[in-house]
Formats: structure tokens, sequence, C-alpha cells
DNA sequence: CTGAAAGCGCTTACAG
DNA sequence: CTGAAAGCGCTTACAG
């Protein structure tokens, strides 16, 4: 197979018919005689042949870029599954792309973006330098920002959630249950979103007139590793200084916390207390049931982008800029202190 | 703004240029005024240009197609990533979609996929028809099938998993544990791979010498609330008729299992063992630990972008067809019947 | 059914 | 830096 594939005319003349002829049959039409549209279909077949030039774009075909840092997680899967419902609807196709682990794309994604090109971008929770918003800008590709960690450049469409919020109703829960020595586990500390439910954690302490044991603050990445890891460091403290509540940064950190608990014998939600956060599917059904923090996930998706397709498509839209509420799911893994 | 977009020509006249500097301009080259440059893109970000016809795709800017009756299960991330994984480094990128549930795609998905095109189409667990894939081979769009179930057409390049064998050992690890009395969950009764599953899980009955209760067969979808089902049905039988132990036909179904155990107070492991399938991330995590068998389905995304890029490319590719084989992982999830 | 001719939306040298 | 001219890889009427 040779290094670029051929032209109409190449194919056209290897076939011995015209160029027009060629371009017929690449496009379906009826008016080919069946073994004129046989030979040529297997010179196409032969020569590998592609398009070089695309013509234009029928309605419907577009594109959008929805761009990770990380996927894998079920956090990463129900804002997807938003994505593509409302993509669907509006009958795009989404490219999926992660940025393996990085909160920033490289310049190579930039280049490849541009050659695509999409009608539009949409950013989970990572970030473009200037020149970068600058190079799509040149080339009308709008950029929403789907961002849980709350602070997208202040001219950038997003949709975000209500962090502190989400903090302090988990923690005014366990506080009301009658827990005093609660942990929690964010995830990483330079994310905005783990500060604001900290703060949030805070606040429902201080109005309560409680006070937050510095030791008992651990911090990690959302997976479920880290919340085992930061489980059985926080539980192998002394009895008295042991928590009887932890409030995690992820269902899935809460799940770690739980198998670390089990681990050591301490039987949740009877000794230890677990609040999740995300509210993904599986934790409706593992056992105990998962108290957590919906944070709408699957709703930001599908929000972003329909407001990513009004952009696109010139429509007037008043809110480019909201943030979802996190409301408190009660389950299973929280009861007062000590019960039985 | 009008409901086609303007050329480049129109662009020009506009600004009161060439059209060979709007074109410049869009492809950054740098022999332009800056005054120039800027009076430009503010017309084209006014009209909202956009390109009509692609240019030659620089190397490296291919698109690959990756097609899912459904996504968000554990079970199809797992595939995602193992296909994200190898796109990214074979430099291209991936268009997710989602059939709703549907296990062939409908004709518009055939004409939204030849105007993109990609360069090649991976199918999870779907069929094409004979017109759909004669269209894409038309225009020397490669198909690969990743399909769990089996039983893709025979001249069809695929990845495969070795149903019977899962089924077969899953089963004999519970059968030498001890129990005799053992209920399959399986996914859709139309499935290949839910009978080759349902085939193993028999004939290690028949080669230790039991038989299979029909009445402890039940079929459902790969979800949870599936296995839930299921696992309130089979744990209300009486006690004698009741079965000791669960071969679930997903991770998912397992949880749904266990889940309905806890439910009416049936311990799992010492009441109750589960076997699921899958070994989804958080089958390792959760309380018990599921038993299971590992499909190597990231793996296997991983073998089918690797070998759609080969065909590609033209690159020889001596196997076009593989199972992977299915290993048990035996957890906590299991253990010998009425053990305590 | 076929293909010469005209046209489309660009891009590429290259003269000024 | 700019743009007239030529060219690219197609597609679209339309005459035969």
């Amino acid at each position: 197979m040779p290094a670029t594939s051929p032209t109409i005319a190449e194919i056209a003349r290897a076939v011995g018919v015209s160029v027009p002829t060629v371009s017929k049959v690449l496009n379906g039409r009826p008016d080919v005689a069946e073994t004129t549209r046989t030979k040529v279909e297997a010179a196409l077949a032969h020569h590998g042949y592609r398009r070089r030039r695309a013509a234009a774009p029928p309605p419907g075909t577009g594109l959008i870029d929805l761009v990770f840092h990380r996927i894998g997680s079920p956090w990463a899967t129900e804002i997807i599954q938003g994505v593509e419902d409302a993509a669907a609807d509006r009958k795009v196709s989404v490219i999926l792309t992660q940025l393996g682990g990085a909160y920033r794309p490289p310049d190579a994604w930039v280049e490849a973006t541009l050659a695509r090109p999409p009608l539009g971008v949409l950013l989970v929770s990572s970030r473009l330098t200037d020149d970068q918003r600058m190079r799509l800008q040149r080339r009308s590709i709008p950029v929403v920002a789907i961002d849980t960690d709350g602070a997208p450049p202040a001219d950038m469409p997003s949709i975000g959630s209500d962090n502190w919020g989400g903090g302090l109703s988990a923690t005014r829960h366990l506080i009301a249950l009658g827990h005093t020595r609660i942990a929690a586990v964010t995830g990483p500390e330079q994310l905005l979103a783990s500060r604001a439910r900290l703060d949030g954690f805070r606040t429902a302490h201080t109005e309560a007139g409680l006070t937050v044991d510095p030791d008992l603050v651990r911090s990690g990445n959302f997976y479920i590793e880290a919340g085992y890891r930061a489980g059985r460091d926080l539980l192998s403290l002394p009895p008295a200084d042991r928590p009887t509540a932890v409030f995690a940064g992820s269902d899935m950190q809460a799940l770690g916390v739980v198998r670390a608990a089990q681990e050591l014998g301490i039987t949740v939600p009877h000794e230890l207390s677990v609040v999740g956060y995300d509210d993904v599917p599986v934790a409706e059904w593992v056992s105990p049931a998962l108290t957590t923090v919906d944070q709408q996930l699957a709703t930001m998706g599908n929000l972003a982008t329909t407001l990513l397709m009004d952009i696109v498509e010139g429509r007037a839209t008043s809110t480019t800029r909201l943030n979802l509420t996190a409301e408190l799911v009660v389950r299973e893994s929280t009861a007062p202190p000590g019960a039985s």
C-alpha cells in the first residue's frame, strides 16, 4: 500500500473511466452501470482510496470534543453519559479525549483540534492557556467548561457545582446525628473544590460550636486506594483519638474507607459513619448503601452540551455560567455514634 | 447569524482584502500584517465562519469510531479505557457513540460515519447488516468487532472472550468448595455469551456428577437491578430449595445479589457464595470483595484498537480473530456452604 | 449510462 | 505584506 492514498483521478485512470464516474460511485449515485460500479469499487478498495477533501458537511454530522484529564472513574462515566445523551438529541457526535492525568491539554491537542475541527469543546476540570483559548476563538470554536472545581476563567461559559454547600450539608448531617470527632478525606489539596468543601465542613463545625481537629483532615486523589489508605490511617489512631465519622471526597474514597473499617473489624455505620460524594450508581447498591452528596454529574454533562450547542448555533443564551446544587442523599452508611 | 456559514470569499469581500489573505489568517501563516490579521479575525468570528471543505488531513489527526450499544456500565468503561490508551499511543482520536441500547446501528449512523469518515470502526457487541458492512467497505473503512458475545461474522476481524471457559472455571470453583445447589443469573438469553457461560456452568456440573436445577437458572440484563431482582427471587425460595451459591453474569449483577442477600439477613459468603463476572475495578473494594471472572476488558479494547490501526495502515496482520481467556479471581465472596 | 465542461472552496507558489 | 494567477480534488449540471 502506497504511503499517500490515491486521488479519484488516479482511480479513474486505473479503471479506464472518467473522474465524474468515480465520484458517482463514491457517493452512491444510482446512475452508474452495475459492472462499472463493481470495477470502480474494486479499484477503490485495492488502492486504499481515502478522501483528501471533505465535502460540505451535511447537517447533522457535527462533532464536539469532550476533554477529560482522566476517564475511567464512575465520576467521569456519569458526565460522559449526560453529554452523550444530549449530543444524541442534537445529532452531534462526541470525540472523547483524556489527557493522561494532566489538567492542561498539550499544544498538540490544540493542533489536532484545529485540524478537525469540532463545532465546540467541552473541557472537564481542565484549563487552557490564554494562547490556546485565543487560537480556538480565532476559528470560532467555542469552549464550555464542566468544572466541579468551581473556578474557570471569568469569561468562559461553565457548568459548576456548589462544593461549599455540599460540604456543609454533609457535615451538618453528621453533627445532627451526634458526631463530634469527624474526619475529612478531601481530594487533591490544590483543587479549589477540595478547599470549598472543607470550608463548608469547617463552617458546619463552627455553627455547632465544635472545633475541627487538624489531625483528622487528610487529602489524596479521588480514587479508592486513597480512601483506603486514609481510612487505615485514621482508624489506626488510639481509640480516644479515632473519628466516629468520615466525610469523604468521592464515593470511591468512601468505599475505600468502608473497606479499611471492615478489615479492622469496625462496623459501618454502627461504629463509624461514612459520607461519600458524587452519588455514582453503585453507591446505592453497595452494603451498606452510601449516604452521599449528589452533584448531579449527568445533568452537568447534559446542560453543558446544551449550552455549547446553543452557542454554536447562535441561539440567545442568557445564563452562560451556572452552578448546580449538591444535595445530600441519606442512606445506610451513617448513624448516631456508637449506635447498635 | 445566517443559516449557512460564509465562504472565505465573502469574508474577504466584507473586510476588503483578497481571498488568499483570508486563507493565510485562517491557517496561521506569519506573512500577514498584524492590523490585517486582526480585522480578518474579527470578521471570521463575527460571521461565524466554518470550513466547508477540509484540507488534506495532516498525519496524526485521524479518527476512529467506537460504537457501544450502551455505555455507562463499568464494563463499558473498562473497554473505553483500553481503547483510549491504545488510540493515544497511535495519535488517533476516538468518537464515542452509543446506540441507545440497540444492538444494531441505524442506517443514519452509517450516513454520519461515511460523512465523517473515520479511519476505522470498533464495534462493541453489535452487528451490522450486510448492506451497512458493504457501504463501509466501499469506502475502505475497516471494522473490528469487540465482542464478548463470541460470534461476529466469520470474515470480520474480532477480539472476543472465552465465555464457556469462564463459566466452567467459576462453577468448578464453587463445586470444589462443596456447593451442590448453585444458581446461575445470566445475561440476556438471546446473547450467545450467556449460553456459552451457561454451557460451561452445566459442564462443570456434569463432570462433578451433579445436575442443574432448571429453577435455579435466571436471566436478565447485566445491570445491578436485574441481579437484585433475581437474588430476591432465588433467596425467597423455601430453605430446602434455596441455592447456597450464585454464579452471576456480571459484577453488577453480583452486587445486586449480595444486596438482596443482605436485605434478607443472609450473610455472604457464610450463607451464600457469589461469583461475579468482568472484574471491574470496584469488585476488589466492595465488602465482601467479589470473587469474579476477569475477562480482560481493557486488554480487549487495547488489542482491538491495535488490530484496527494495523489494518488501516496496511501492516501485515496474521491473527485477525482472537479470544482472550477468562481467568477466575478468588476473593472473599465465596466460601464452603454453611461456613462460619 | 457516460464524460467534457464548468464550478466550488479553498491553497500554493510567486511577482510586485 | 499583498493579491492575481494557477492549481487541487473534488462535485454538479447537462449534452449525448
